[in-house]
DNA sequence: ATTATATCGTTAAGTTACTTGACAATTGAA
DNA sequence: TTCAATTGTCAAGTAACTTAACGATATAAT
């Protein structure tokens, strides 16, 4: 819309193509040309020239080997990544994932935990630092040589008081300053993000969804959340609750959820209620593989993938359910936000077409046709 | 998100800023100084003055009489009258509205005529021509002073071809080039837009929502369509047919929609849901004053409206069960947006509170208390 | 081997659209 | 009458591009 009101940022657009021309860097393997960049951010040579010998006196950006044929072979660029380390870590309901990678985003090594994201903030976090520390004697690197990490949780985000804010999944951590905590831990920038939304940028840049202008990350996990791109921005809603995808309601009368509603796709298709159906056939006396899990009530999604991944019918079924459900919540979200790709992630997605064709099925069945003619659906 | 990429438009920033300043100019009543434009747009005096001269040199902008004290009266700035007048037609399923202002948008006249947008572009269009030709004569203007056009209508718009893609109330209009049949008549720039966008944009610039950044504006009539205004910019998805509310899945097992789905809003909340509802009551034998209209099944939504408003219980009910279940939906979009207002627009928002408070109670209810405590719902 | 052609990166001059800072014009209040 | 407060304007300066020319390499053709 053009009734924007809207002014240059004067003093910034220099850091704003600055900081474009270091992830169009970044998220090139195998480097780019000056050429290729300048192209790319529709800015001519000159402009680039001199935006690249700023990054490359700072030592943030580096000449590597010349590339193709057909005329002067171009310099290929790429971040110096001996410039320092970044250490990531995610957060999730059940698990807790630690990686440490160097400043051109190449894995030095990762280590994942089972945690329960209920005990709250002041059991969860001391484990994450101790996970953190042992990352980093393992992989032979030291606290001091982290300049950056990046934190990603399950929740909405409050941007300004650097923690969760009333989240439906994490008890115990609303408003708990978890970027404090790692301020003064890592000493160092921190940047707390959602799961969901942090998968969207991820796709985006490194992934199915790369270049794309309207995407959705829809991530299912014990939870279900989802990160919206939109015009080519991250879109995090005035409070940074945007995406909340998990609690919309399906069924008006459906089964009681976590949130206290009825009727959520969470409540119908996330986690939990995936191993309460299978725990529910089982003791039923269903013919299933999952039956060797005793006592029935410890079976978990990911016992109820596994056996769907193994031919186990029941499983298939509840798996397919569930993505029956989701389908139904993605074509609202369709219907609303007309993108042009949705990514599922999270274990679920992990077997592929098995769950994918419900949900892809559904979709096509009940959005619009302006609409879900326009929209992938892949993992 | 700071990962965007983007180069200055650099031809046309003055264009942008030239174009924030008329919208700063028009959508302020009363005229609006040199000096508060600049601290608006945050520019600087100087280069105001600039773009001020050009437009006055172009006459789209005049300087009226001084305003406040304190100092040098500032010389107030509106948009120049004269210049031109501008017509507005707004096809609705069931009514047609065409209205004329001048450049400063001040209303000159207006006219609603019933239609049925069913009967197809080659009935609906010379009927929209011969209201405008009306309301020219009866206004004393002619076709020539008339130098832009604007048209609502209740579906998704394909840009490029200046038409409506696959529109799921207005049968035979799928890819009929209303743009060309009216750039023929009028010989003027027309903007074809859909209704429930323009009630975003308006209340934006005019109404309730002046200034707020993430805005929904839901449109009740015969459909239920939503204008999305994301981080001050309209949001229109990928082929244009963002917003959608009306089809999105409330009861998955739900009535049947003339979409061809099942429990879709419009099905429970549309006009033509409300109208069915007071006919099947009538039918049974209930007590209400909708008896008095005969046979039945000529109730219509206005009906059930004016029957709420003289106090009608059984009309009352049926609005408080619609406006439940666009509770339910709204709730899903406060969920999924965040955003900071939603604006419900449409003929049954003129009974206000009767109809807003089970929307409200509905979405408070279902929606997650990070988005729900930062949105408010209005008409 | 030499020349032609193509592409890459750099440099210098020009342009746009601002900002800075000085200044005249206007007004209410001391 | 003088002063302080504002508004609007003007000239000079600046950031961040663009244009255009040029030198540096590389492959392909003669």
């Amino acid at each position: 819309m053009s009734t924007t009101f809207w002014s240059i940022p004067t003093q910034s657009t220099r850091a704003w193509n600055r900081h474009a021309t270091v992830d169009l860097i970044r998220f090139t393997p195998g480097g780019i040309s000056r050429v290729e960049i300048a192209r790319q951010l529709q800015l001519t040579r000159a402009a680039i020239t001199e935006i690249i010998n700023e990054l490359v006196t700072l030592r943030l950006v580096r000449e590597v080997e010349s590339l193709q044929a057909g005329g002067r072979h171009p310099i290929a660029l790429e971040i110096n990544p001996h410039l320092g380390k970044v250490i990531g870590i995610d957060l999730g309901a059940t698990h807790l994932t630690v990686l440490l990678s160097d400043f051109s985003a190449q894995v030095l090594g990762d280590i994942e935990i089972p945690i329960n994201i209920n005990d709250g903030p002041e059991k969860i976090l001391p484990r994450v630092q101790e996970t953190v520390q042992r990352l980093l004697r393992e992989s032979g690197s030291s606290l001091s040589e982290i300049c950056a990490a990046g934190i990603g949780v399950p929740g909405p985000i409050v941007i300004s008081a650097g923690a969760v804010g009333s989240p439906p999944i994490m008890r115990g951590w609303d408003q708990f300053p978890i970027v404090d905590y790692f301020l003064k831990f890592f000493g160092c920038p921190i940047s707390l993000n959602n799961d969901a939304e942090l998968g969207a940028v991820g796709e985006w840049a490194y992934g199915a969804g790369r270049g794309v202008h309207n995407l959705a990350y829809v991530k299912v996990g014990t939870g279900i959340g989802s990160g919206l791109l939109l015009n080519g921005q991250l879109y995090r809603g005035t409070t940074g609750s945007a995406g909340e995808i998990g609690h919309i309601t399906i069924e008006e009368n459906g089964p009681q959820c976590s949130c206290g509603n009825r009727g959520c796709l969470e409540a119908l298709a996330g986690g939990r209620a995936i191993s309460q159906r299978a725990t529910d056939a089982v003791l039923n006396g269903q013919r299933t593989l999952l039956s060797a899990i005793t006592p029935p009530q410890m079976i978990t999604a990911r016992d109820v993938i596994n056996a769907a991944r193994s031919g186990d019918l029941l499983a298939q079924n509840i798996l397919a359910d569930a993505g029956s459900h989701l389908g139904t919540a993605i074509a609202s979200l369709v219907n609303l936000f007309n993108p042009s790709m949705v990514i599922v992630g999270g274990n679920v997605s992990q077997i592929g077409d098995l769950f994918l064709e419900p949900v892809r099925r559904t979709v096509q069945h009940r959005s619009l046709a302006a609409a879900s003619q326009a929209v992938r659906i892949t993992t």
